[in-house]
DNA sequence: TTAATATATGAGTATATTATCATATATATA
DNA sequence: TATATATATGATAATATACTCATATATTAA
């Protein structure tokens, strides 16, 4: 076909999907936000950071359920850290999903 | 314990977590988003209605699939249709969710 | 070096999610 | 009414997810 004759490219829609690695990302952001826990525990960083144990302590979970959590968190740069003596501070690290975050407790709150 | 002797309540904290509804709301809605399949069929969405087949064939999918995925964006009221004939047109129908959504493509293709 | 404390990690289990197949339902038309 | 077409639904199987327990690692102080 050249582009002469084709009659059915006149007013064709082409669609163009997203790429793979786009899917990936933008999935992976929005998996992060869809877990009761981990939205517990980004709400709760909202204010100043907090040790693994005070965060398990404030939300009545298990350590290793709020490290298993933060390390999640870590992997997608959602949230960092820093260290004193033994004691780990971690605060959020992300100001795009976190806004989105905050906008969508808001959203829920008053509706 | 009372006010006037209770030493540790002075500079308490005391955080206020997310009630269980807008917990499971705020999750629901990110949830909507985490998935792949239901990102490429809301981004089709972005510009026009189409059908169940319609979205099947562009992105393609399994009709099952794609009428899955549309009870679940519909039960959310991410997306509406309209019926003609037998055919069902589907668009979608949250201007917050859709907007996360386009910023978060934004983001992740510019990053 | 030993003990104490804070955090991380691996394995196992329970649950949730997704895609698929087969089939049911609904609408339009002959 | 019978048929064709579009969509929805139920059951199943494969995979992913989240929590828990037990234990490993890392840092500090005695």
């Amino acid at each position: 076909m050249d582009k002469f004759t084709n009659e059915n490219n006149i007013n064709e829609q082409t669609y163009k999907d997203l790429d793979e690695e786009t899917l990936f990302v933008v999935s992976q952001s929005f998996k992060a936000l869809s877990d009761p826990t981990r939205i517990r525990i980004l709400h709760l960083l909202f204010t100043k950071e907090f040790s693994v144990n005070e965060i398990a302590e404030c939300l009545k979970l298990r350590q290793s359920t709020v490290s298993h959590q933060l390390r999640f968190l870590k992997n997608l740069r959602l949230v960092k850290y820093r260290r004193e003596g033994t004691t780990l501070y971690y605060s959020h690290d992300d100001e795009h999903v976190i806004n989105m975050l905050k906008q969508t407790i808001e959203h829920a709150l008053h509706h």
